[in-house]
RNA sequence: GACCCCGUCGUCUAGCCUGGCCAAGGACGCGACCCUUUCAAGGUCGAGAUCGCGGGUUCGAAUCCCGCCGGGGUCACCA
């Protein structure tokens, strides 16, 4: 049998982890347990003025609420890149060692001349090789550089590309560590990723033209090549990098914004991923189906309205239970009181969940049920509360003051009942009901609501409505 | 600029490798109708892609080949 899949996911803990990023952690995760492989975290703080801890606990914060768990990373120490210098130091001494790399004395000055010298003559800039022959002693300050074979090509075979040739010309003698002796994130990634043993390399496509400096390394350090797989960005609505100016893009802003999680995997999974034509897949469905051979190779787009439509499936389908407990910070953050029974808010959200695509529209839609109307929508009072208003409210209080049971098929054949009998039709009584319940004339099928708020609560709603009618508003 | 990648309805995509079943299928969104106590949800129907453009190969091309155009990415002692 083929070796175990070994795939990394590498944030750099600079920024919180965004849609693109956790769509290549979700590929990753998805093909190692897909595979049964081992899914490794790795996190890139090289460059330790733009890393925070802080960005780290958020990083790790949206992969739990992912569920995209690791089987290898932190907090086991030897995962962090600032924890492994002493590994670069040793691969970039074993490739000078082997005259597969030089010291190089050039200085960025220097360079930058040269840079600005080409760009005026209109050609691309490559480190010309200065020091390739000239044995620059250790005691001079220099950097350390990688010395790639000037004729020939390397070729990426890519599992989403296809086979991609890139000329040595077109390459140079790239810095594998820097004069002040910290490695570089090509010479890190390499070293990483064949010390972690790592079998298959899943990230941006944005990293394929960076591919053949790290295969003409992997080459000089003698290690077999790992599979690539170079998969399609997540672009914006204008078909640009997605950034800040176009709204949420971070995974816990979403989770903020009332996304399950279950949604978030849905839809980074279909964005440059399918099969067939399915929409909605599990978590199990995702690791049962998953494969490279169906990442497609053209960016994609991020479709906000799609999303929320993905999102909604799965609060049509989860657990009331679950829902509710979800649910619960958002209404405590819409500033509503808590309910004291978990069952009674489930039954709550059993009314919501066809009319609510997040968490946050849930908790509006859920206010009226935890707080009495403050104000009836002028609209509807507009519309419903034409004459005999006040005489329909009296009769309304009067029957359901003798009503026993508030199932909503008992109220409802009292309503149909009293419609009958008033030569109405249902619907006039209902929106009155509804006004004076919700303060508006959109709700929940309102026998249910009923029944959920209770006799006692309903009558009081429908006396404080009366009152509103007969003062005139 | 050089190199590399990409290009099917507005958007996500199926199909492309193994040409004909595609006068291009599904989904989101949009429109209409049905259902209906409101709003939703659901159902039905519809508008929407000459498969980026132009050549070629072939009896036949979205599918194979060439050129072009457009978009994106990479070119740092950033990651």
């Amino acid at each position: 049998m083929s070796e175990p899949v070994r795939v990394r996911f590498p944030p750099s803990p600079t920024g919180h982890l965004h849609v693109g990023g956790a769509r290549t952690a979700l590929f990753n995760w998805l093909f190692a347990r897909h595979h049964a492989g081992v899914y490794v975290l790795r996190i890139e703080d090289t460059d330790r003025s733009r890393s925070t801890e802080e960005y780290t606990h958020a990083l790790l914060e949206a992969l739990r609420w992912l569920g995209l768990d690791w089987d290898e990373g932190p907090p086991t120490p030897g995962y962090r890149q600032t924890e492994r210098l002493d590994v670069y130091r040793a691969h970039a001494e074993r490739l000078l060692a082997e005259g597969k790399a030089y010291r190089c004395r050039c200085t960025p000055e220097t360079l930058e001349t040269l840079r600005r010298a080409a760009e005026a003559r209109k050609e691309t800039f490559r480190y010309p090789g200065t020091c390739r022959e000239a044995g620059v002693p250790a005691s001079e300050s220099h950097a350390l550089r990688l010395a790639i074979p000037r004729e020939g090509e390397t070729v990426v075979d890519d599992v989403v590309r296809g086979r991609v040739v890139f000329g040595h010309a077109e390459l140079d003698d790239w810095i594998l560590v820097r004069t002040d002796g910290t490695p570089t994130y090509n010479f890190c990634v390499v070293v990483d990723d064949v010390t972690m043993k790592i079998t298959h390399v899943i990230r941006g496509n944005d990293h394929l033209s960076n591919t053949p400096k790290q295969v003409l390394c992997y080459q000089a350090l003698g290690y077999p090549l790992p599979i690539f797989a170079h998969i399609p960005m997540i672009l914006a609505a204008d078909k640009t990098r997605l950034s800040k100016r176009h709204g949420a893009t971070s995974v816990l802003a979403f989770r903020d914004m009332g996304i399950l999680p279950e949604a978030m995997l849905n839809y980074l999974a279909r964005l440059g991923w399918s099969h067939g034509d399915q929409e909605i897949f599990s978590r199990e469905d995702l690791i049962r189906h998953f494969d490279l051979a169906h990442v497609g190779a053209a960016d994609a787009v991020f479709d906000l309205e799609k999303f929320k439509w993905v999102n909604h499936q799965w609060i049509k389908t989860l657990p009331a239970e679950r829902l509710a407990r979800e649910l619960a910070p958002f209404l405590d953050r819409a500033g509503l009181p808590a309910p004291a029974d978990p069952g009674w808010l489930a039954r709550v959200v059993e009314t919501l969940r066809e009319r609510a695509r997040t968490l946050v529209e849930m908790a509006e839609q859920a206010a009226f049920f935890l707080r009495r109307p403050a104000a009836y929508d002028p609209q509807a009072t507009a519309k419903f509360w034409k004459e005999s208003a006040a005489e329909r409210y009296a009769l309304l209080i009067k029957r359901l003051e003798a009503q026993e049971a508030m199932d909503p098929p008992a109220l409802e054949a009292l309503y149909r009942f009293l419609a009958a009998d008033l030569g109405l039709k249902l619907v006039d009584l209902a929106q009155l009901t509804r006004i004076a319940i919700a303060g508006k004339a959109a709700s929940p099928p309102i026998f249910e609501v009923m029944s959920i708020l209770g006799r006692a609560e309903v009558l009081a709603r429908l006396r404080t409505a009366a009152a509103a009618v007969g003062a005139g508003r």
